[in-house]
DNA sequence: CGTCGTCTGGGACAGTTGTCCCACTTCGGC
DNA sequence: GCCGAAGTGGGACAACTGTCCCAGACGACG
């Protein structure tokens, strides 16, 4: 093992931590098995962190950084209406947790595991103001284009897709039904749609 | 302990189990943990069970056989229109949520942990299949009520309902903001009704 | 070139976990 | 009343967990 600061170690626990919880869950990713994917000793880790429960703060805080959903918004780019943007932000996000399932379902884990832990029951919260924040980032990306008028305020809707994609994951998780997620998506996208007032196209 | 036949052991067991869960998070949920919460010793366990993960096969269908949205369908009677019935419902819902927080994080975890477990991992699609009957169930008690034409099949419109709710809750298990809960469950109910033509009342 | 703080890594600890064994008791049918 | 099956319960096991200690190695700074 290299020298490595403390400081360094500890952002790659937390990446490690990741990727163990997106293959193996939760349950797996008990310390041993964390510094074994990062490659370290295992007393690099309490060297690095002060407990497990510490670090899994930071693997919660690592994720909310990520912006994922920043990929979502050059496929807006394509959309005429509403309704086909809102289509195709959904889709493209469900073939995201498609395409690598175990990320979302660590995040559900996690939000579960904070909820249950008295060290960490704070975040859940900033964990889904944060989701809120994305979501209206991608609502006003779309304001922007197509400017419509919305008929209920911006965050109120921001939180109900958010709603939505969250019980969409789950559902799909749960019975990998792609062509009834499809279904799913297009009501969800015309339930957006009315609440806006589009403006003529020129 | 009194002499008690190993199903019915079983079934305590199982019940207990959720208690557990319920109460202290399926992470808490030991084989030590359940019988003392059922006053067993802990030979019990596995006398009347062949191993913790088959309990929680039990304790999956114990709530998935529990119809606790039957009770939700007695409030529609007091709508006059789709818009009302899916906020009453989906208020009441969210009032059971809010009584029993921890059952529904239980719902969730026992999800997350039978998706990660291989003898388990066909459980999800069952208890989903389930919400989406009670969902249809709930919907159809609707439709007899105010007869209204649906632009949309029943069975998409049921898993709308299940995600919708599903996302509810989660986004309020996290930030408990019942006021922001309450101007979702308007656009949600505002949304549902869209797909709906009412006839007019006589 | 020495020395001090930082980092390494092997090993160990106590506690908890799921599971199992075995001696014992109780009951229903003969 | 007897006996085999069913149920009871105390105790133990090996495996695994989070956490910690300590002896050593390294690198920067004087």
């Amino acid at each position: 093992m290299s020298r490595i600061p403390a400081t360094e170690r500890r952002a790659a626990l937390a990446h490690a931590a990741l990727a163990v919880i997106s293959r193996d869950g939760l349950a797996a990713a008990t310390t041993r098995a964390i510094v074994a994917e990062a490659g370290m000793p295992l007393a690099s880790f309490h060297y690095a962190v002060a407990s497990r429960d510490e670090l899994l703060r930071d693997v919660v805080e690592l994720v909310v950084a990520e912006e994922g959903v920043a990929a979502l918004a050059p496929l807006l780019a394509k959309a005429g209406s509403i309704r086909e943007a809102a289509k195709l932000a959904l889709s493209g996000y469900l073939e995201f947790v498609r395409r690598d399932p175990g990320h979302e379902q660590a995040m559900f884990e996690l939000t579960q595991y904070a909820l249950r832990t008295p060290g960490l029951s704070d975040l859940p919260a900033e964990q889904y103001a944060r989701y809120h924040a994305l979501a209206t980032e991608l609502l006003d990306a779309a304001t922007a284009q197509l400017h419509p008028d919305w008929s209920v305020p911006m965050p109120d809707l921001a939180r109900l897709l958010v709603s939505f994609t969250d019980g969409l994951t789950l559902a799909w998780l749960a019975d990998r039904d792609d062509a009834a997620a499809a279904r799913s998506i297009d009501l969800a996208a015309a339930a957006i749609a009315g609440f806006a007032r589009e403006k003529v196209r020129a």
